[in-house]
DNA sequence: CGCTCGTTTGAGAGGACTCAAGGTAGGTGG
DNA sequence: CCACCTACCTTGAGTCCTCTCAAACGAGCG
């Protein structure tokens, strides 16, 4: 929880509808709002011309997101869009800055979420040192089963297209590899269903 | 300028000396220490088994780095090693959390620091994103300009071998691709330097 | 002058990507 | 309950091009 919703609220924050894939703001928009999701899901992601996409960050509720273009006053390197119905509140950039203004506190608390977020782009680093694609799959799968708290019985929750965007690979190469890899027994693979210790 | 100087000193900082190629810490190694250059060079980067390495960042004068593993309390995910003889002044982690304590707006200064660096990891993306060579090397270069602030009339300063780290790449295929965006009239090369515009 | 580090070139192999087409599963509506 | 639809998964064939390995050249410095 980036900042506390009454006073997200008090200070004149709207709460509002999304549906699923609507976005938020586009790479190379200005960044004038913070956003903090109430509940539901949004990506973080950078695309190429064709429909290569790499996903920078995945956000659920009560976090914020696309903070730091807001903060430096610069266009956002992202695009955000959500991933299921979801209900966000929006602020106006001043008013965000009175509140980290009036409240210390929630200054700290951002300093700590950043912290993390570097930390994680620095980790992330790891899939793009791999030079095989399963590298990269055992990477992101490690990456996924500590960040969500999967235990070993519980399938990964997400596409191969997914994986595909979060390692930068083809579809068709994920597929493939995943296919070898359970052939290898390093992963199961049930009912289109993955499992990975 | 992270913190002055002379409260690093006041608080029991100690300065060394550093030669190139030192090392600060290792990938792995947990976060006791605050480190600022005084003067010098370093970079932090990650690396696979066999030599291939991936920079994350490089610094300079009065700017401090490792510190989101330190705030966080976790591993380093990356290796620092200076570039080029150096002056560190080094701190006990309870020190730089008293610091922090003692002045806002040091904290403050960490926070816009953070998101420049959240932002900049954000905008290298692209480089991951980006098919070719050719367009990873385009990337990099742009990056190198606006960030150091070359006019068009400047060399790159960076080897072919640190192109090569900084985009994932190998050196071979640097210079070839090099060799041909030449051909190509994209970029100049005069006497092994290049100048791009 | 000789060392060291960076640059350059070549030949060859492996493998990721592209394009194309078909299969599967879960949800929706009649 | 079944047919349909959509999104995702799977497979195949072929091309391209990056990586690997090896060897030699160039430049800067003590």
């Amino acid at each position: 929880m980036q900042i506390n919703q009454d006073i997200l609220i008090t200070y004149g924050g709207i709460a509002k509808k999304i549906k699923k894939n609507e976005y938020l703001f586009w790479e190379g928009d200005p960044a004038y709002h913070y956003y903090q999701l109430v509940e539901g899901n949004v990506k973080l992601y950078s695309t190429n011309e064709s429909d290569k996409e790499l996903v920078q960050g995945t956000f659920t509720d009560g976090q914020s997101f696309g903070e730091p273009p807001l903060l430096l006053g610069l266009p956002y390197p992202c695009t955000a869009q959500a991933t299921k119905d979801s209900i966000i509140i929006r602020l106006r950039r001043e008013t965000f800055f009175n509140i980290l203004h009036d409240f210390p506190e929630i200054k700290e608390n951002f300093l700590y979420t950043f912290a993390e977020r570097i930390y994680t782009k620095a980790s992330f680093a790891q899939i793009w040192l791999a030079r095989t694609p399963e590298e990269k799959i055992i990477r992101i799968l490690t990456i996924i089963k500590e960040r969500d708290n999967l235990n070993n019985n519980c399938p990964i929750p997400y596409t191969r297209q997914e994986i595909a965007h979060f390692t930068g690979l083809r579809t068709e190469t994920v597929i493939r590899t995943l296919r070898r890899m359970s052939e290898e027994g390093k992963i199961v693979i049930k009912k289109h269903k993955l499992f990975y210790n």
